[in-house]
DNA sequence: CTTGCATGATACCGATCGGTATCATTCGGA
DNA sequence: TCCGAATGATACCGATCGGTATCATGCAAG
């Protein structure tokens, strides 16, 4: 039974041993930019948890700095989808939709485990402004931001663009929160939170 | 005139030209690590710019983690003074208080223009949670999530905990808004929103 | 005046960094 | 079947990293 050695390694690693170099590549970056931040993962480290060699991951991709842009594509094509699955679960009903991108939130502070939002610690790494990254975080962040002023605008609240800025503050202010671990019963608190600001903003 | 030299260089410069050399590597660890990261500055660097060399920067420090443990403590230093100002400025009126710390997130907001928090962004740069600096920064979290509950309590706010929770929120959230640019008004916005967290929770 | 300590300057260490070049192997499509 | 492109392996490059050792200077207290 030789394909019973793909289970040698539990989770992740058999479900991507054969695939191509540059998926497994990006899902080896995915993991370790996140756990040991960015310029705290060399590249050689990325191709040895990939499977692969530096060679390949040079071929497929140019630059560190460009491996690390397309990781954050991926990771804000997640975030796009979760607002995709919200308009679609609750159509006509943007107040839903506003609950459910906050619950999406809530899922993912448990996920990333006290390591925060990749695009807030890219941040903190790429000091650069013209760092390649830095215009995937800022299209994600201004789209995230338009797509939550529709949804305030659609529920009718007073002033929609204040309500976004709100709920904003609250999303990122408890992925912080989490990451330092020192507010406890955070899902919890940020559900109470966004509801509040829904409240406030009704006429 | 020989001390006319002094102002060959504008701001800082001249004031910390005469400090000994510990003063210096720690004002230019400030600067340096808040404008281009902790892994984004060598130590050689810290020394270029304080004016000294490396040999003095581990004469005191020891370990460039050290260093930056001692950083994150001064930083720590400025909100505890922040604080007490605060309580100094306006004793048995705890809300006004409330609204003075904000107030005083506020005008960092500009200050760290772009950069963003330094305790928010160490975390980021940090992952290993034995790092010395780690403890500074839990410590800094755990006093002022203590310091705004005791206000929230004094005041009479119902929930104390939940209040000082969701202000946390907003601060961090306002300090990595601030960071991204996405949104504007930010001082606004978050003088609002904490006032609207004061009227939700008193009774 | 002299002694002693902190400082500044410099060279050096091994390790690792991002990135490149070379070459044998493998594997899928014509 | 054969060919060409993609892959894996490996060695190498210059630069920089955190950290150490050495030594001459300068300054301040005895």
């Amino acid at each position: 039974m030789p394909e019973a050695a793909e289970e040698a390694r539990p989770g992740r690693a058999n479900r991507v041993a054969k695939l191509p170099p540059r998926e497994r590549i990006l899902d080896a970056a995915e993991e370790l930019f996140h756990a040991e931040g960015i310029r705290g993962v060399g590249v050689q480290a990325v191709a040895d948890r990939a499977g692969t060699t530096k060679a390949a991951l040079y071929r497929h991709f140019g630059t560190k700095d460009a491996l690390v842009a397309q990781w954050l594509l991926i990771v804000a094509a997640d975030y796009v989808a979760a607002f995709d699955r919200v308009e679609e679960r609750w159509p006509d009903e943007p107040l839903a939709q506003i609950r459910g991108v906050a619950a999406f939130v809530v899922d993912t502070l448990s996920t990333i485990s006290h390591r925060g939002c990749p695009f807030i610690n890219s941040l903190a790494e790429l000091p650069d402004r013209d760092h390649p990254a830095r215009q995937v975080i800022e299209a994600h962040k201004a789209r995230q931001l338009r797509r939550l002023t529709a949804m305030c605008a659609a529920a009718g609240l007073t002033d929609p663009e204040g309500a976004a800025a709100e709920i904003t503050f609250a999303l990122e202010g408890a992925q912080v929160s989490a990451q330092n671990g020192s507010v406890d019963r955070i899902g919890e608190r940020l559900v109470t939170f966004v509801d509040a600001v829904l409240v406030r903003h009704t006429a």
